[in-house]
DNA sequence: GCTGAAATCACCCAAAAGTGTGAGGGCTGA
DNA sequence: TCAGCCCTCACACTTTTGGGTGATTTCAGC
């Protein structure tokens, strides 16, 4: 099955085929009028190969660009990789946690973040930092972020 | 004067803008030897607009890519931003601090790594601290990202 | 030679973080 | 219904971190 970014990859090959070809066209149709013309067309050649150019470095940058936030076919929300998660048996409380910590919250401010107590949010981290192999909620966020749990 | 990135990129420009004209010229002298050929000219001008488009694209590509780091002009890697280092008033010693603390080590790590005392690293994270704004070393690895400082 | 910035270290104290154990309640699938 | 997982919390303990003060040394600049 297609993901969403390949599908967008597609379609995007798609549109600037049909361009390509348009433009092919045009060129094919403007024969007839270009032959009446003589010897001109040297410059008319040079024109064709200048459009095309600027054709393709417009289709290059397209194409290989990231898509921007606005322009992009798909939202760009940060999204826990699962199969990541279920392979360290992380549960949703505990990447919460993982998450808050990492916006550089305290335990305690965790705690009241959450509804939960001091020691809760102890327990949670505590798992957390046995799951990804640290010791320290610095080498977690680091852990976690190379592993594309949080953003 | 120019940056070492904006050299590299007059450089680029120049580049293809030889290969550019290269191909004009040679569009230039096939001309003569085209004449000849009668009426296959229809097919030769797409050729010569097809070949256009790849450059094209090739050029948009290479021109819009971020350089990887083999094949950067200049070595790619990271440099901390002066002007915020000094308006913060960030020693080059605290700074190497603020660099071991975002690698998740403990500041007994840090201090057995920059052969110097716990107390000496206790002082550096302190004022790195106050002068970054903070009161923890997870927001201030934050910060420091966020301003540069650090990768 | 004086001054100031930077780096070094010590000591004390408080707060936060991390470790280990135990335990109760809720929900779910076998 | 019952085992298993998850979430919750407590308590005790150690380690780490952070804050404040003060001191010494070195070194560049005036």
């Amino acid at each position: 099955m297609l993901s969403d970014v390949s599908k967008s990859w597609w379609a995007n090959i798609l549109l600037y085929g049909l361009c390509l070809g348009l433009l092919l066209a045009a060129l094919q149709f403007s024969q007839y009028r270009l032959l009446s013309f003589g010897n001109s067309e040297k410059w008319y050649m040079g024109l064709i190969a200048t459009l095309f150019a600027v054709l393709g470095i417009w289709a290059g940058r397209k194409l290989t660009r990231k898509p921007k936030p606005a322009e992009a076919f798909i939202a760009p929300e940060f999204r826990p990789k699962e199969e990541v998660l279920k392979q360290l048996g992380m549960t949703p409380r505990e990447l919460e946690v993982l998450e808050q910590m990492a916006l550089g919250l305290s335990n305690q401010e965790i705690a009241e973040k959450l509804y939960v107590s001091l020691n809760t949010v102890k327990t949670h981290t505590s798992n957390v930092f046995s799951k990804l192999d640290v010791q320290r909620r610095t080498q977690a966020i680091q852990r976690a972020k190379a592993l594309g749990l949080i953003a």
